[in-house]
DNA sequence: AATTAGCACTGAGGACCATGGAGTGCCAGG
DNA sequence: CCTGGCACTCCATGGTCCTCAGTGCTAATT
C-alpha cells in the first residue's frame, strides 16, 4: 500500500515543508530531493498519499501540506533523533556546569533549551514523590507561628507557615523536631503519611495540638503541589510563528500550569522520548502545537519532565535530539548535586 | 499657550484612542464629548496641539493620535487614578486571601493584576536587603555537604548548599548554628556582613575552615541575587495588541528578568505610582510599550515592585487604579502573615 | 504495469485602477 | 475668536485582470 518510495515522499513533503512553510509541488519535490523519478511519478503518489490522509492541498492547484496524521508516521517511522553537534554539546555542558542550586539549574535548563530548540521549552521541577526526606525543620517565628523546612535529597526544598497554634513553646517545638526526623528521616515521601501515623500519640497530652497541625500541614506539603512547579522560556520564539489557532490561544494556555503538567504527563512511554502532535493534545489551544518531551532524573528513576512546544510544523528530528540531550544532562548534574 | 479647551481636546484625543485604537479626527469628537464648540475650532486647537508636539497625524487627511508626550501630559495634568470598583475591590481580597505562602502569594497576585488589567502583570519577590534575619540554618546533608537555610522575616527563604568541606562533624555545625543565630537572628541584613566578622576567630581552630565556608556563601547569597526574583503573568494579552515593535522584540524584553529589573528599579518617585511611557524606556523592543509600577511593602517600608507592562495606548487611570490598590492590598497580606 | 511527457485547467495572489469618504486646512463672514 | 463652507488629500475598499505554480488526466513510452 505505502511502498517505499511513497514513504520517501511523504518525508520530502515533510522536511521541504518544515524548511520553507509553503505548500510544496511535485516539481520542486523532483529538483531538491534525488528521488529519481518524474514530477509526474511524484504526483501520482502524492494522491495516493493524499487518499491516505497523510497529507493535503490548502486548495486546488496548490501543493501539498503534511497532516498530522502524516507528521505522526514521519515522527514513528521515517525519521531519527538527530543528535546534537560537537558544538551544541559542548554549549550545553558549559551552560549547565556552574549552577549553584536547583532554582538555578531548572531556569538554566530552561533557557537552555529553548535558545537549542527555538521554541517555548518547559522544565517541571523534580518530583518530590520520588525522592526521601532528608531533614525537617521546625523553627518558631515569634508570636503563635512556626515555620516548616523540608529538605529532600534532590535539593528540594519546600516551606510553609504553620499558624494559629496557641502558645509556642521552643522545647515543645524542639521535641517534635527530633521525633519528626527519627520518624522520617531518610524514608521515601510516600512512605510518610504511614510513618508518621502514630506520632501524635507519642506526644505529650498539652502539645498535642500543635504536633497535629504540624503533620497535617507536613502531609498537605507533601500531596499536594508536588508537580506543580513548573518553568517555561522562549515564548517569544512563538512570535515567528503564525499559528492555525491565534497566538492569543497559545500563549493562554501556556500561562495554565495545570495543563503544561497534564500534558507532560501523558508520555505514552515512560523515559522515552514522547511526541504529541496537533489534534493530538487534548487542550483546545494547543491543536497546532506539537510538543516533544521526555523524563529526566537520576539512575533510571525518573524524577520530573522537560519538553518543548512548537508548532506542528517543527523539525522533529532536531528539537527530539536536543530534547533528550538537555534531559540526560540535567539528570547528571542533578546525580552529581 | 495652551489653555483649557486645548487640554480639554487633548484629553478627549486620548480618551478615544484608547477606546478605538483609531486615530480621531474633529468630527467625532466634537460629537462624541460636549466640549461646547464646532469641529472646526477643535481643528484649530488640534492644529496647535500637534505644533507642541502633543499629537500627530500618521498620514495627511487622517485624524490625529497622541504622542508619548501626550500621553505623558494627559497621565501628568489630565487624569486622576480612577479607584477600583467595589466589586473589583472585593476581587481582590478573596484572590488574594487564602495564600499559603510567599511562593503563593506573589503567584496570585501577578495573576490577580494580570486579569485585572488585561495586560501584562510584573511582580517582584520582595527584597531581602530591606528585611531582616529570622533565623539561618543548617543542616547536615551527608557526606561532606550542608544545606543552609536563611528564613526571613518577610517570609522568604534562601538555600544553598555547601560543598567541599571537609568532615562535617555534627557537633561543630550545631555550635556554628547556635553562634550564627546568636550573631545575626534580628538583624537587618544589610548589617549582617559586619556581625559576622568576628565569627571565624571565635570558632575552634580545627572548624575554622568550615565557618569560613559557611559564612562566605552566607554573605553571597545575601549580596547577590536579591531582587533577582521576578514573575509575570498575561502575557497571552499582548496577542490581542498590534504593536509598532514587532511583537517579539515586546517578548524578548519580558523575558530578560535583568530587563525588566531594572525597569522597576528606575522609579522616578518611589513609594508612588510610576509610569514610564514609550521611548521613555531605555529598552529597545519595549519603545511602544508604557510600564505603569509601584512600590508594595509593609508600613512605609518598600520591599519591592509591581507594575503592568501595556501598549502605549492603554487606559492609564484604570491601570494605575489597579496597580495602586493591588500594590496596597498585597503589603496588607504581607504584614498579617 | 509503471513511468513519463504533454496539456488544459484551477485558484491564489499581486498589480492596477476607480471610487467613496473621513478628515484636513483655509478663508470669509458672523 | 468662533463657525460654516469648500476644495483638497489620501487611505481603504473592492473590482478586474493577469501571472504562475501546481494539479489531474491522457496518451505515449519503457
Amino acid at each position: 500500500m505505502l511502498d517505499e518510495r511513497k514513504l520517501a515522499v511523504l518525508r520530502a513533503v515533510v522536511e521541504d515543508f518544515v524548511n520553507t512553510n509553503e505548500p510544496v509541488g511535485s516539481k520542486a519535490l523532483a529538483d531538491r530531493h534525488r528521488l529519481g523519478v518524474s514530477p509526474a511519478t511524484i504526483r501520482n503518489d502524492m494522491v495516493a498519499l493524499e487518499e491516505d490522509g497523510y497529507i493535503t492541498q490548502p486548495h486546488t492547484s496548490a501543493g501539498r501540506v503534511p497532516t498530522d496524521k502524516g507528521y505522526r508516521l514521519f515522527v514513528d517511522r521515517l525519521s531519527s533523533v538527530k543528535p546534537l553537534s560537537g558544538a551544541e554539546r559542548r554549549a550545553i555542558e558549559s551552560f549547565l556546569t556552574g549552577a549553584v542550586d536547583l532554582d538555578e539549574i531548572v531556569a538554566r535548563t530552561v533557557r537552555l533549551l529553548a535558545q537549542l530548540t527555538r521554541q517555548v521549552a518547559i522544565v517541571q521541577y523534580p518530583s518530590l514523590t520520588r525522592s526521601s526526606v532528608q531533614h525537617v525543620e521546625l523553627v518558631p517565628l515569634g508570636g503563635q507561628r512556626l515555620m516548616m523546612v523540608v529538605i529532600t535529597d534532590t535539593g528540594r526544598v519546600e516551606q510553609r507557615v504553620i499558624d494559629g497554634l496557641g502558645e509556642v513553646d521552643a522545647d515543645a517545638v524542639s521535641d517534635l523536631r527530633g521525633m519528626l526526623n527519627r520518624a522520617i528521616a531518610g524514608l521515601h515521601l510516600a512512605a510518610v503519611p504511614g510513618a508518621v501515623e502514630d506520632l501524635p500519640r507519642q506526644v505529650p497530652e498539652e502539645n498535642r495540638a500543635m504536633a497535629i497541625s504540624v503533620l497535617s500541614v507536613l502531609l498537605e506539603s507533601l500531596v499536594e503541589r508536588h508537580e506543580e512547579k513548573i518553568v517555561l522560556a522562549g515564548t517569544a520564539n512563538l512570535a515567528a510563528v503564525d499559528f492555525a489557532a491565534s497566538l492569543r490561544d497559545v500563549l493562554e494556555a501556556l500561562e495554565e500550569n495545570m495543563v503544561l503538567i497534564r500534558l507532560l504527563g501523558e508520555a505514552k512511554d515512560p523515559s522515552m522520548l514522547t511526541v504529541r502532535i496537533g489534534a493530538e493534545n487534548f487542550h483546545e489551544g494547543l491543536r497546532s502545537t506539537s510538543i516533544v518531551s521526555a523524563d529526566y532524573g537520576v539512575g533510571n528513576q525518573s524524577l520530573a519532565k522537560i519538553g518543548v512546544v512548537g508548532p506542528t510544523r517543527m523539525d522533529y528530528p532536531g528539537t527530539m535530539g536536543a530534547v533528550r540531550a538537555v534531559a540526560r544532562y540535567v539528570g547528571q548534574i542533578l546525580a552529581g548535586q
